[in-house]
DNA sequence: ACCTGTCTACACCTTTCTTCGTAGAAGATA
DNA sequence: TATCTTCTACGAAGAAAGGTGTAGACAGGT
């Protein structure tokens, strides 16, 4: 299984409105891009992750609609393993030292960030 | 301070190295690069990263030596905070989750990213 | 039937990335 | 001093990324 799951700088924000919305249309897509491209551009790389296996479409009307084949979740755990590798040269608690200081967390999401380590230790606990 | 700290796939590869070592010469970063390059692409990484600002080198013997001007540290941040924003929408949570799930983490390794979480919850509870 | 607006397909261009090859400087060796 | 080896500088070339323009299909309104 080599997926590949890597992108393009242009193609990650493509990626990243498909993931938001769900789908979209070479329209509803290039709204959301800054910059504004031109549409032919959008079209270009919509094709081109087509091509890549990254994105479907389906016939809506006389447009195409653009579905992600690649769930972000899935995306973002090769990201984030290869910004550990490459950067942090394998540790996940210096990544984390600098996710929480790279923008302000609510006390909610604090809580809620803690509660995953409590599930996965209390998991591996047992586990053993 | 417009820093722009990305770098293309194989510029990364080389800081990678020079955050691991400290510093390198042409030679020592092309013995730890994959696939091995030549000795001139590798020399050319390290030029194009020069002017780039992202190293500066002192000259050592005849040879030149290469050192990261931008820290491991602040790079990380930066790249986590692309990953955050553009595959999991802002959440740092659902990155976390990624993360932890990413790779297998030992008990210390936990602990010590619970404590990052707790030292970080007490210092906002006190600021406010 | 005709114009208008929207959409895809294709071909093209420019810039950046990535990789080398060759030349020449300079210390080390004999 | 002649030769070998180790460097850097420079230039070039192929590939990938990023962005457009034009042509043609097609539906809707008049």
């Amino acid at each position: 299984m080599s997926d590949e799951n890597t992108f393009t700088e242009r193609e990650l924000d493509v990626m990243s409105i498909l993931w938001r919305l769900g789908s979209g249309t070479v329209a509803e897509v290039r709204a959301e891009l800054p910059g504004d491209p031109g549409y032919t551009s959008v079209l270009k790389f919509l094709q081109i992750l087509e091509e890549k296996g990254h994105v479907r479409h389906e016939k809506e009307g006389r447009a195409h609609r653009y579905f992600p084949t690649v769930a972000a979740e899935e995306a973002g755990r090769s990201a984030l393993g290869r910004v550990v590798d490459k950067i942090f040269h394998g540790s996940a608690e210096l990544a984390l030292a600098r996710l929480v200081e790279e923008r302000p967390l609510s006390q909610g999401e604090l809580a809620r960030m803690r509660r995953i380590l409590d599930e996965l230790e209390a998991r591996e606990r047992e586990d053993q």
